[in-house]
RNA sequence: GCCCAGAUGGCGGAAUUGGUAGACGCGUCAGACUCAAAAUCUGAUAUCCGCAAGGGUGUGCAGGUUCGAUUCCUGUUCUGGGCACCA
């Protein structure tokens, strides 16, 4: 009986699926294990190689836990709202919830050929209403709720309404407009406009302005890389930085805890770097500068509020640059300056953010107007400048080109004196960023090493009430409304400019079916053209939709309770299988997806909905496989292809060929002719007799015709070779090219371990007689390392153990049913359809996937004696076999006796012998 | 510019704590079986010198620490990723 991989994966897929091998409940009586991979876009074009690669490692750990003994959830779903589906509505007239459906049949039935353990009955989409009804109800709670930066935590707003009414905010600054104060009588005499004003200052999920690219001809809001050289990418049409109302989540609060949290959760050092860059915590202070008015005394009341790290450097300040969005920009410019500054100002508008970050370029002008430097009184000029964002900090800086290179730069390019503060350590050519040099020309920091510096200039500012210290944030609060129609409806409406929250009893609230999906008025979103849908009794429905994070930052809590019509997760449901213990997933993600559902956590937490608040305990990413093109060369202006090898002699022009017409890079030149029209009279030089194509790794994508489908390999070899083979290609972590070549001798590790079970004629080969030592020994060498290797997830490792073993046994002709079962149980994660196949031939009834993962016997790996490497001054000269336990002078004596050490020492005796038990031996001479 | 990761045969990669560099697989070469092919099996395969025994070199590059370095340290080049006039 031959290894018939087809027939035996259809027949288990099927077995399993009518068992419902696969569901899991919840069980007191077992340790629980949550698995989960990132959920997939369900993008039209399916899933390529490079897809399940995480998949199947987590499908692997899931697996290996169940034989472990855990009760392991291991769920699948899709993330279904997104862009690319509402562009291809406008471009084919296909609706989003078609498209949608069609694509996760295609990526279900591609996912299901492979044979992972999902418990499909666990399901969730976020487009589906039963699912996106708690991503709304989770936003109401957001909504309902403030950040105590005192507790730490977040809690009700009507909390908040009753210390505002007992205390005014003097304990709780407000976080959307710190200079915002009143007492409690202040708050009582306001009315309802005016406190939800104040209390949407407090709101975790609130409403505000922020500037967006907006293109006036395609009449919609375009993200950073869509605009180039500020036009749109897509027509190149005019893009101008627009102010928007805009949804937020006030994510700025958790800063510090999402911070703090990173030390309890086992994510690899590079991804916990990339948050915390993110979030980018610093320590300063904030100064004020007062504005000169010319001929006028100085206002008190117009500052100029900076943030800086380095308030040692206070005497160094030779300008300052306010972003030209400043509030206080249009009242600074004097009538000098107009016409410059109004033409800055212009130019600017039309730069994106991203560009204004990446310019090498200097530019600004200058607004004419100074602000007096609070210790000395020496009038600073006032700049303006596009590399100073209105986002970060308070908008505007102090420069210091002496000790700052950005604004040395700045200073040289205008021409404006520079003052040194730092004595020898300024060279007067470029600007030195030290913490160490001595301070000069620096009032009462003369003297001082500028790091001991810092904490006197920030007691000075603040007793002098110039300023105060304070912690910043790079990070920004989470932009949370999309002007697009294919998201979650917010559950808002509008009434008089208040934004009221809709009863939970309405949830969901229907994402409306619509045709036409073209832009609203006004810079809304496609559901501003459905009036009759907008306006409600109650007033007019917010027509924004969620972000794709939305569904995303919370899908994890679904899953242990995806049915529940009464709460987004039943309390009891979280408190069993609480985080998840292995996320698996890609680092493209790192900073965004991973943030915003470590936040939600915390505020579910937070509210009492959840008892824990870190949502992923362990995080791998894995890599991306990349797509191997193939490239044939053609001669310019001809219908002639050269092979690779002789390119060089002419000028060629390089196109993409199909990987599927290339075996290894030989060129099937048949098919290549009738790949397309234009190429139906292709001539080829050839190199000895063959066209050999040129490779090149790049990005797996249709564009370069390297796509590899999943479907066709598993046709080709089955989905055990398959999963075998992607967990052999390398670390899991590391990102790699995909060579089909290889994939052979997996699937030969395959028959040739169908052959220790049976035989073409034959049938079963398979004995009861009891294993040898050394059978056994192979087998608990196998069973120790597979164990190992797949709990610190280094599969390649482990598969290749298994074509250790397999080979081992065959050698020895082992047959036995004692031995191979072992063999078969460790197999079982990776290779799940022929082991429960040879499982059954076995004689078993049960199902190999509850099996034990099988405990070593000790007694057959241990060894007594050991074949040492002999070293001569550290290189490998000789090999000598001795006991393990034999003492110092056994083995000094076995060593100088050996023929090849004595012609090394030439008859002198050696300076040291350098005896490592079990491991080597070095001779120094 | 800053931060992170990486660089090992013709190729993917292995070497878990500083201890036999190149496991395992692919490819290539030679051989067996066969009328032949496929499949399968056996052997060789870092590189240089050498008939061989043996020896030299070798984990991007240059140094260092050590009896011993792919592994640790310093510097450097290149590749990939992330962040970016972040004040």
């Amino acid at each position: 009986m031959e290894y018939r991989f087809r027939e035996i994966e259809e027949k288990w897929q099927g077995r399993w699926e009518t068992r419902q091998s696969y569901r899991v409940s919840q069980d007191p009586a077992r340790p629980k294990c949550y698995v989960l991979d990132m959920f997939p876009y369900p993008s039209g074009a399916g899933l390529h190689v490079g897809h399940p690669l995480g998949y199947i490692a987590s499908d692997i750990y899931s697996r290996f836990k169940r034989l472990k003994g855990y009760n392991v959830l291991h769920p699948m779903g899709f993330d279904s709202f997104g862009l690319p589906a509402e562009q291809y509505a406008i471009e084919h007239s296909i609706p989003p919830a078609v498209s949608t459906e069609h694509n996760i049949k295609t990526f279900r039935a591609q996912l299901d050929r492979i044979g992972f353990c999902y418990d499909w009955s666990r399901e969730v989409r976020t487009s589906d209403p039963s699912y996106y009804r708690w991503t709304q109800w989770i936003f109401l709670q957001l909504f309902d709720s403030w950040y105590d930066r005192n507790r730490r935590q977040a809690r009700r707003i009507s909390e908040l309404k009753s210390i505002l009414a007992i205390d005014g905010n003097k304990d709780h600054p407000c976080p959307g407009n710190p200079s915002l104060s009143f007492d409690a009588s202040v708050w009582t005499a306001m009315n309802e406009p005016s406190q939800e004003e104040v209390l949407m200052h407090y709101r975790l999920a609130y409403c505000g302005y922020g500037e967006v690219n907006w293109c006036e001809a395609l009449g919609c809001v375009l993200a950073n890389d869509e605009v180039v050289n500020g036009v749109s990418e897509r027509g190149g049409h005019p893009v101008v930085r627009k102010r928007l109302r805009q949804w937020y989540l006030r994510i700025t609060e958790y800063a510090d805890r999402l911070l703090e949290g990173l030390a309890t959760v086992d994510f690899s050092e590079s991804m916990k770097e990339m948050q915390s860059n993110w979030i980018g915590r610093s320590q300063g202070a904030e100064i004020d500068f007062e504005v000169q008015t010319a001929g006028k005394p100085s206002d008190p009341r117009r500052r100029i509020r900076v943030y800086t790290t380095r308030p040692d450097t206070l005497f160094g300040v030779d300008f300052m640059v306010l972003a030209p969005e400043h509030e206080l920009v249009p009242s600074l410019i004097t009538a000098g300056q107009q016409t410059e500054t109004e033409a800055y100002l212009e130019w600017v508008s039309s730069r994106s953010e991203r560009e204004r970050m990446a310019e090498k370029r200097i530019t600004g002008a200058f607004t004419g107007s100074y602000c007096l430097h609070p210790f000395t009184g020496k009038p600073v000029p006032i700049w303006i400048s596009e590399y100073v964002l209105a986002g970060y900090g308070t908008g505007a800086i102090m420069g210091v080109p002496c000790g700052d290179e950005r604004d040395h730069r700045f200073a040289t390019h205008f021409g404006l004196p520079i003052t040194n503060i730092l004595g020898e350590a300024y060279n007067g050519t470029e600007a030195n960023p030290t913490k160490d040099a001595v301070l000069v020309n620096s009032g009462f920091l003369d003297g001082l090493v500028m790091r001991d510096a810092i904490d006197k200039a920030v007691d000075r500012i603040e007793a002098t009430s110039i300023g105060l210290r304070r912690v910043n944030y790079r990070m920004r609060d989470a932009a949370y409304s999309r002007q697009r129609y294919w998201g979650e409806p917010f559950p808002i409406v509008w009434q008089d400019g208040i934004a009221r929250p809709l009863p939970e009893c309405e949830l969901p609230i229907l994402l409306p079916s619509l045709d036409d999906l073209r832009p609203g008025p006004d810079g809304e979103g496609p559901l501003a053209n459905l009036p009759d849908w907008a306006s409600t009794p109650q007033g007019t429905r917010e027509v924004n939709t969620m972000p794709g994070f939305a569904g995303s930052s919370w899908y994890f809590l679904r899953y242990m309770d995806p049915a529940n019509e009464q709460a987004f997760c039943a309390r009891s449901a979280s408190d069993y299988w609480r985080q998840v213990d292995l996320y698996i997933g890609g680092t493209e993600h790192a900073v965004g997806h991973l943030l915003y559902s470590r936040m939600w956590t915390k505020a579910l937490f937070d509210l009492g909905y959840i008892g824990f608040d870190e949502p992923f305990k362990r995080l791998v990413n894995q890599g991306k496989i990349g797509g191997d093109s193939r490239i044939a060369y053609r001669i310019r202006g001809t219908q002639q292809f050269v092979s690779a090898g002789l390119k060089d002699s002419y000028e060629t022009d390089e196109i993409h060929v199909d990987v599927t017409m290339v075996d290894g890079v030989e060129l099937d030149t048949a098919a290549f002719r009738g790949w397309r029209p234009d190429l139906h009279n292709a001539e080829f030089i050839l190199e000895d007799g063959k066209y050999r194509c040129g490779s090149r790794l790049e990005k797996m994508s249709k564009r370069y015709y390297n796509v590899v489908n999943p479907d066709d390999v598993v046709e080709r070899y089955g989905a055990d070779t398959f999963r075998m083979y992607e967990m052999f290609l390398g670390p899991v972590e590391q990102d790699k090219p995909w060579d089909t070549k290889g994939i052979e001798g997996v699937h030969r590790f395959l028959k040739k371990l169908w052959r220790l079970f049976m035989d073409e004629t034959k049938g079963s080969i398979v004995t009861e007689a009891a294993p040898s030592d050394a059978e056994w020994k192979a087998v608990y060498r196998l069973v120790r390392r597979i164990g190992e290797d797949t709990e610190r997830f280094s599969f390649n490792t482990a598969v290749s153990g298994f074509m250790i073993a397999v080979n081992e046994l065959t050698e020895l002709g082992c047959h036995k049913k004692q031995a191979l079962e072992k063999l078969l149980v460790a197999l079982t994660p990776y290779a799940p359809h022929v082991c429960e196949e040879l499982w059954e031939a076995l004689g078993h009834t049960d199902s190999i996937l509850d099996q034990p993962f099988p405990s070593v016997e000790e007694r057959y790996l241990v060894e007594t004696s050991k074949a040492y490497p002999i070293a001569i001054n550290g290189k490998t000269r000789s090999e000598i076999t001795l006991p393990l336990d034999a003492d110092r002078t056994t083995i000094e004596s076995a060593v100088l006796a050996d023929l090849v050490v004595q012609k090394w020492l030439e008859g002198k005796p050696p300076k040291k012998i350098i005896h490592v038990p079990n491991r080597m031996i070095n001779i120094v001479l």
